[in-house]
DNA sequence: CGCTCACTTGAAGCAAATCAATTAGTGTGG
DNA sequence: CCACACTAATTGATTTGCTTCAAGTGAGCG
C-alpha cells in the first residue's frame, strides 16, 4: 500500500511540470525552490468516489493539494446534521483550517476519482522558513481562504435562493475557467442535496430553481451536466460581485 | 499627528507586560523574541467610536491587534447593502483577509473607544521568518480565523433565529470570559441592527427574540446591557458546539 | 420641552420549508 | 437481459418562520 518510491518515478508528476503551477503553491518560486518543494511532496494513489481523505477529529499532519477531481469538506454537529463547508477544485489546498489546534475540524471526501499531493505540514513549515517567497505564498493562500469564506457568509446572510444558486454557479464557472475548463459547460460533482446543504437551502428549492432558470433560458441541465446560456445575466443575478476567489477576478484587474 | 516616538515611551505599553499576552501573538515566544516583536509594534492614539481604522479597497500595510475596545468589519456590495463580517475583541487580529491581494476587502470601524497595536506586515513577515515560533503562531491564528468563519457559515446555513442569537451570545460570552470579563454580564457594543445584519436577520427579529428570551427567563436586557441567567440552556439552544474560536473551547480539552 | 434615534410590538404577506407523490436513473441478482 | 429495489431528482400542495409594513415607546440631547 505504501510502496511510494517506485511508483513515484513512474508517475513522474512534479511541481515544475504540473499544469496547476500557477494556481498552487509554486507561484513565484524559482526553479531551485520548486525542486526543494517537490522533495517533500508525497503523491499516493488516487481516491475513489466517496472515499475519505480524512475524518473530522483526526490528527492534522498534512495539507493536501487537489491535482485532479474534486473534494468536499463538511462538519457534523452532534445532532447529526451535516454542513458542507468547502468544495475544492484542482490547484486548491485542503486542511488549512486544521493548523490551529492540530486536528481536522471537518471531514473530507472525494466527489469523484481524485488525485492529490500531500504536503507534510512540518516539512512545509520548515521549508517555508527557508524560502521567504513560499512563506508569503502560504500567507496569501490562507488569506484568500478567509476572504472567500467571508463572501460566502455574505451570500448566506442576505441573498435569496435564486441569488445563491446563481452565485454558486458563477463562482464555479470562473474557477473552472481559471483551470482551462469551459466556463459555460461543466459537470456538477455535487448532488442537488449537497448543493442545497452548501447554500443553506433544501433539495426541493435547488431543483425548482434549476427548473426555473431553465425555463427562463438562462441555462439547461441534464442531471449533473450544466450548460450556461446566459452567463452575463446569471452574473447579474448573482450580484456581479461574484464572491470570487480566483486569479481572474475582475476586482483584481481594477 | 505622527509624532510617535515621544508618546510611546510615555504610554509604555509593551507586549511583555500586556494582559493579552496569552491571546495575542506572543503566545509561546520567549522574552528575547517578544522584545524583538515589540520593536516593530506601533501604538498610536485610540480610535473614537465610529472612527474608521481602514476603508474597503485601501492598500494593505499592517495587521492590527485590538488592545481594548472593539471593532467591526464589514463589506459593502455595489447595491449598497452592507454585510458585517467580523467582530473583534481585545487580543484579536484584524486584517488577515487583506494579505492575498494587498488591499482590504472590508472596512473596519470602532464600536467604542478602541486602542490598537499596529503591526506593519512587512516587518512582521520578516521577523516571523527569523522566529519559527512566531511563524507557527501566525499560521495558527489564520487557521483559527478560517475555522471560525466556517462554523459561522454553518450557523447561517441551517439555524433558526433563536439558535443564531443564542449562538452569538454564547460565543461572545466565552470570548469575554477568556479575557477575564464576566461571562454572564456584559454590554453589547453592536446595535440590534448590526447584530441582525451579522446573523442574517432583521432588527425586528432580533428584538423579538431578545424579548422572548427575556420572558422565558433565559436572560434580561436593558438596551445594550445583557445579563445571562441560564447560560447552560442558552448553550444548549445554540447547539452546544458553540462555534467558539477561543482558547477555552471545550472541544480543545477533549 | 420637543426632537431624534434606537428599539419594541403588532398585523399582514411571502419565500422557502415541509409533506407527499411521481418519475428517472443506478445498481443487483436471478 | 430483465425484473427488482434503491437513490436522486422533479413537481405539486400546504405550512410556517421570518420579513415587511406600520405604529408606538422610551432614552438621550440640544
Amino acid at each position: 500500500m505504501t510502496s511510494t518510491s517506485i511508483k513515484l518515478s513512474a508517475i513522474k508528476t512534479a511541481c515544475k511540470t504540473c499544469s496547476l503551477h500557477d494556481l498552487c503553491l509554486p507561484l513565484g518560486l524559482d526553479l531551485g525552490d520548486i525542486e526543494r518543494l517537490d522533495e517533500i511532496v508525497k503523491r499516493s494513489r488516487p481516491l475513489h468516489k466517496s472515499e475519505y481523505l480524512f475524518n473530522s477529529g483526526e490528527k492534522f499532519t498534512s495539507i493536501y493539494a487537489v491535482r485532479s477531481g474534486s473534494i468536499k469538506t463538511f462538519t457534523e454537529s452532534e445532532q447529526g446534521d451535516e454542513q458542507i463547508t468547502g468544495l475544492y477544485l484542482p490547484g486548491e489546498l485542503i486542511g488549512l483550517d486544521a493548523i490551529h489546534d492540530n486536528q481536522h475540524p471537518c471531514s473530507a471526501i472525494a466527489l469523484e476519482t481524485t488525485s492529490l499531493c500531500e504536503l507534510p505540514f512540518d516539512s512545509l513549515e520548515e521549508l517555508s522558513s527557508q524560502i521567504p517567497e513560499l512563506h508569503r505564498q502560504l500567507f496569501r493562500i490562507m488569506s484568500k481562504e478567509i476572504a472567500g469564506d467571508q463572501s460566502l457568509l455574505m451570500l448566506m446572510a442576505q441573498k435569496s435562493a435564486d441569488e445563491r444558486l446563481a452565485a454558486f454557479l458563477v463562482n464555479l464557472s470562473s474557477r473552472l475557467k481559471a483551470r482551462n475548463f469551459s466556463e459555460t459547460e461543466f459537470n456538477l460533482t455535487m448532488s442537488r442535496k449537497d448543493i442545497g446543504n452548501y447554500l443553506g437551502l433544501t433539495i426541493e428549492t435547488i431543483s425548482r430553481t434549476f427548473s426555473r432558470f431553465q425555463s427562463e433560458g438562462l441555462l439547461s441541465t441534464q442531471r449533473k451536466y450544466v450548460n450556461i446560456h446566459k452567463l452575463g445575466e446569471l452574473k447579474e443575478l448573482a450580484g456581479i460581485t461574484d464572491h470570487c476567489t480566483t486569479p481572474d477576478c475582475p476586482s483584481k484587474t481594477a
